[in-house]
DNA sequence: CCAAAATTTAAGTCATTACTTTCATTAGAC
DNA sequence: GTCTAATGAAAGTAATGACTTAAATTTTGG
C-alpha cells in the first residue's frame, strides 16, 4: 500500500491516472498534457506502473497506458477502515493480504 | 485533499493516525510508542492537524490528539472514483463475511 | 513571581524526489 | 543493414521532507 499512496500523492501522477482513467494513451500524447519532459512523465509513469496503478500495452514503438483501479484496493480499504470504525477489522485484512501476496504484482 | 494525501504517505503519520483512532492521547504518550524524539512526532501532529485528520484539545498542560475521519472525505472521494465499480461487489462480500464471523475474536 | 513539566519552535543535516539534459534501446520503413 | 520515431535509462541539480539537538513557550503548583 505504501508504494501506491506514494504514487498518488504527487499532484502530477494524479493527473496522468486521470487522463489513463478510461483511455489507453501513449507516452507522448500523455506528455503533451502538461509542460514538463518526455523523460519527466516517462519517469512517473515508472513509479505508477511499479505500484500497480497502471498497465502497460506495447504495440510497435509506442506504449500504451491504462489505468488499473484494482491498484488502489488496499488505499481503498485503509480509507474506509479510517472512515468508518466499524471496518477495522477489513483494515488488518488487507494488511495482511498485502504481507501474502509480496512479489505477485511485481 | 492534497494535504490529507501528503499527510497518510507517511508510514509514521499512518501509525500516529491508528494510535488516536479510537483513543484520545497526548503527545508524550504517542511518542513513547516510537524511537523517534518527541519533536519529530510533534511535527508530524501539526502536518495532521494542519490536514484536518487530528484534532486537538488542551488539557492543563498537556495537548490531547484523536483522529479526525471526516479529513479524510477528499481522498475516500478520490479513491472510490477510480475504483473499477465491478469490484464493489468483492468488498461488500468481505464486509458482510467479516460481520458474519462477529464475536469469534473477543 | 519562580520553578518544573509538557510540548512546540528553531536551526541544521541527510536522504528522497521531481525535474532537467544527454545518451541508449527498440521497432518499423527503406 | 541503416535511418527515423517513440520511448526508457543514466547522471546531475535544486527543492522538499523526515529527522536530530538545543532553545523558547505555556500551564500548573508552590
Amino acid at each position: 500500500m505504501d508504494a501506491a499512496l506514494k504514487a498518488i500523492a504527487a499532484p502530477r501522477r494524479r493527473d496522468i491516472l486521470a487522463l489513463v482513467h478510461r483511455e489507453e494513451l501513449c507516452a507522448g500524447d500523455i506528455a503533451a498534457h502538461f509542460d514538463v519532459t518526455w523523460p519527466a512523465v516517462s519517469q512517473h509513469l515508472t513509479v505508477l506502473k511499479e505500484a500497480g496503478l497502471v498497465e502497460e500495452r506495447r504495440n510497435g514503438t509506442q506504449r500504451l497506458y491504462r489505468a488499473r483501479p484494482e491498484g488502489l484496493a488496499d488505499v481503498k480499504a485503509f480509507v474506509e477502515a479510517f472512515w468508518d470504525p466499524r471496518l477495522e477489522a477489513l483494515k488488518r485484512e488487507a494488511e495482511r493480504e498485502e504481507k501474502r501476496k509480496h512479489g505477485n504484482d511485481r
